[in-house]
DNA sequence: CAGAGTTAGGCGAACGTTCGCCTTCGCTGG
DNA sequence: CCAGCGAAGGCGAACGTTCGCCTAACTCTG
């Protein structure tokens, strides 16, 4: 059904393998017109060189593997997305496999290894805690994650977390804000560790504390960022600002705000994480934290092509957040 | 540095054809016990089968591509995502290419084919008159696509944009809106002159017109609808209600209504299409015409799979779309 | 004109499987 | 006692490449 190299070679009067030489593109091993007519029958035959059987005896098959948590999640999708056109600008196709529910880790590594996947790329923070994830990860082949991954230490790229909750932090402080609340991802993700670390230490610095009321932990999701908006100013009416630790769930905080008859932001000010696309569109449109998903992906998918030829690379990775300033934080109204 | 079959037979004592046979479950072949040391070998050894050489022999590679647009598009994702997922659930791996500016839809079609994909997944609206794409799937591959696909009839799965256009008309005219606007898509997408149509024959048959100047056209983006509302309603300062022909755009909208000093939904309703995840925690929530991309993604792969499988399957699938009522639609004020 | 060098292309082997046919051997039944 | 059979496993071939070495025929050079 698909035309190979001998059928290539049968209509230009060499042998396949020669057929071959030229088409890989190996300059001056034949001469001009046999080269000419080598890739004339290859275009008119329509051939299409075979990845498999190239891959069987290169033993490389020009592929990485990504995987990733299921990506509904805007953050996943947007690193898996930079993450597979870098790949494919070097070269490499990208074998996707998404874990969730009923696809473990384990298995979902497996077949990758199957495929014979050049350098796996992992972006499953919900697995960080995951053994399955380690095991199936230990050996020789190539890997780079954003997230850490249990049990083995691969090479990692990710943002400054720590300074993510100190941007947050020192921005509402600068503000004039005293009663700062926030609304954290699951407190198991180490994400979620380093950025309070971050926050606390701002806030000490600034001779504030962190009461225990006015930390809610979340799910990530709009609703439980809504959720936790109301137990957190159920808890402390008196808070007049809140660090949200994504913008998905600051979307679902802003809509519980407003439910409460608060005016935005001048009753609450809220900063969120991420700065995804939509935060600019948001009313009022939402302060926060850019974490450069985009970059992650893109680098961390060259530093696995690079890991791949050899060379050697950074075992941590840092790339810089940024706070993007909008409408959803402004002084509070006692000051 | 994998092991292979020799490696295992090696050990176990037997000819790797055997190993092979074993390890491929074939039942009653051998005796029990030569089956426990080769099972146990292969586990001792870790052994992985190599996918390419299997794929090789067998001349399928248990693989699908999917051609994407750039899935930074929720909607793209969602439908991603649910393909990923049923076709890794009936045993295929995913090979993904998204097509964006810097790659043409030919190349990464042809990348695919390489890998000597078993078939393939479309989905990619913005290349809907590309004809390279056309030219690249033509061929005896089984293709499914959510589009269509310039110069070539594949099967189809979608859903029905006639009936999203009618829905969202009737439901504004129930609510007793007369003049209602509307932002498109681009008009060269088919899908936009199909809700068109719905939209204006519900219109129609309530006797209402929809002249030119309630009728703007945007790109799919927050922006690009933050931008088409402001002209629409420079245009027409007196409509009461727009349809807007995505999520996205609509969250655009709900944001330039917000910024003329509208009260919503009182002054302007708005319905949106789609129901992406975010649409219920917008302020207003927002009505919106459900499309249900994860079942259409489920359900490509799905009929992918039986179609490579020998099974006939139908030209046109089209799934239901339902509107789903929330908070940013009310009557008028004038009624 | 002999020998060396160069150019053009042939050719065998290997990559790791699957598949189907073949061989060997021990039993069984008539 | 022997034909025949079933069970257990061996074995050759093929899949479509790449790679490196080999050969044959020219072309110089002195």
């Amino acid at each position: 059904m698909y035309v190979s190299l001998r059928d290539v070679a049968a209509r230009s009067g060499v042998s396949f393998q020669t057929a071959s030489k030229v088409l890989n593109g190996r300059p001056g091993v034949v001469s001009p017109a046999t080269r000419e007519r080598i890739l004339r029958a290859a275009a008119e035959l329509g051939y299409v060189p075979n990845a498999m059987a190239r891959g069987l005896v290169r033993k490389t098959s020009v592929t990485v593997g990504v995987v990733a948590d299921d990506f509904s999640d805007l953050a996943v999708s947007q690193f898996v997305r930079a993450a597979q056109r870098a790949a494919a600008g070097r070269g490499h196709a990208a074998l996707i496999s998404s874990v969730h529910a009923d696809i473990d880790a384990e298995l979902a590594v497996r077949k990758l290894l199957e495929y014979r996947v050049d350098g796996i790329l992992v972006a499953a923070p919900s697995l960080e805690d995951d053994p399955g994830l380690g095991v199936a990860l230990r050996g020789p082949l190539p890997v780079v994650s954003i997230n850490r991954i249990h049990g083995v230490d691969v090479p990692m790229v990710g943002s400054d977390h720590r300074a993510t909750g100190e941007l947050a932090a020192e921005h509402l402080l600068g503000l004039g804000h005293r009663r700062i609340g926030t609304v954290t991802g699951p407190s198991t993700r180490h994400v979620v560790g380093s950025r309070m670390r971050g926050f606390r230490s701002a806030l000490r610095a600034a001779g504030r504390s962190l009461p225990e009321r006015r930390v809610v932990e979340a799910d990530w999701t709009y609703e439980g960022g809504w959720a936790a908006a109301h137990r957190l100013l159920d808890a402390d009416p008196s808070v007049t600002a809140v660090f949200v630790h994504n913008d998905t769930m600051a979307m679902g905080a802003l809509k519980a705000l407003h439910e409460r008859g608060l005016r935005l932001p001048t009753d609450c000010s809220v900063v969120g994480c991420d700065d995804l696309s939509f935060a600019g569109y948001l009313v009022p449109a939402l302060t926060t934290v850019r974490v450069p998903f985009q970059e992650t992906g893109e680098r961390a998918a060259m530093l696995l092509v690079d890991r791949i030829g050899g060379k050697r690379i950074p075992a941590r990775n840092l790339l810089p957040v940024e706070l993007v300033v909008r409408e959803s934080t402004c002084p509070p109204l006692s000051s």
